[in-house]
DNA sequence: TATATCGTTTAGTTTAAACTAAACGTTCAA
DNA sequence: TTGAACGTTTAGTTTAAACTAAACGATATA
């Protein structure tokens, strides 16, 4: 193949990387998906292995969490064992993909932690030298808790949006006014 | 001290810790915000290092971190060399401020990437045989590159945003509909 | 000038995440 | 029924990030 190609294809790859793991995902699956994304036909296990250099057992799970936040597809073909992916260009989908995933996880339980100090407060019977103490525990708790029920809601909201109203989103945030 | 309004504060601390973790910050420096956050008077390193339980070059590492993301403040006190930090209830500030921290290097740096490897298909002379493969490159390149555009104009358009607007986008978010 | 008190830096260690190599179970074809 | 071709799992290793302990420079105080 063109060396030219093979080129923007490595640079493609390592940005990707440098990304996934910006965001707290292994370099290695940012790999993985930049490979998928630039094939004109979906990859193999082994032709991800050989493509991006890294053993069968790392491919194998990383594949499945690109899977599982459904950021790649898996296909079958008929009268072959091997399972092979692809991935799309609709980003905005992968992004609401992503951020579904980790509303299920950690924006609950970040909330829910927030809300759990609240109680503890909230329920102690302050002894007259903590009074103060604990009204600022609750004015500050409480500030957080009312945050991340408003975050909580805007991404339930985006992820709730279909594509229409996500142009209608885009539009509104570019246009600057 | 009450030992509810210590559990309290413990929970809290743990929770924030995990946010910070999962969001690819240390979670000592999770911790460090968590307990500055929660007190009453600005915290000094040396109490720091007592509340959270690090040792004193680690808090003053992730203190400068959070100082540079804006996070927390830095106060002076006359005729006292210690530093004290405090927080504020400002979370869409904070936040802005993050974000325009990152924006600078990895949104950025991420685009480019893309943008070179998009740069290399373009000015290559493709033979035959791969003319098909780099008019793919190109579409595909093209579609990220254009993807990173709006997100990055959506951040720029965050950042700028002035407190009203921002609440005026919590409202639109907040409803619903 | 000597000493104590700061925050920072550095060298070395710890730790947790992510990898490799290899064994494994399953499926299918000969 | 044997063996090859899959993807998965596991035990062990590597690696990079983040910590500790201690030395350090700077500044204030006695």
């Amino acid at each position: 193949m063109d060396s030219d190609i093979i080129k923007a294809r490595e640079t493609f790859i390592a940005g990707i990387s440098r990304i996934s793991h910006f965001w707290g995902f292994p370099k290695a699956m940012g790999a993985i998906y930049g490979a998928i994304y630039l094939s004109p036909e979906p990859l193999s296990l082994d032709e991800l292995v050989k493509q991006v250099g890294i053993s069968k057992g790392a491919v194998s799970t990383n594949v499945r969490t690109l899977e599982r936040f459904k950021i790649i597809n898996k296909h079958y073909k008929v009268g072959d064992r091997k399972d092979y992916y692809s991935a799309d260009k609709n980003f905005w989908q992968t992004i609401k993909n992503i951020l579904k995933e980790r509303e299920k996880t950690e924006f609950d339980l970040a909330l829910r932690s927030v809300s759990e100090s609240l109680k503890i407060v909230n329920e102690s019977k302050t002894d007259k030298s903590d009074a103060e103490t604990a009204e600022f525990y609750k004015d500050r708790l409480q500030s957080m808790q009312s945050f991340f029920n408003q975050l909580d809601n805007i991404v339930a909201t985006v992820i709730a949006l279909d594509d229409l109203r996500v142009t209608s989103i885009k539009k509104l945030f570019g246009k600057k006014n």
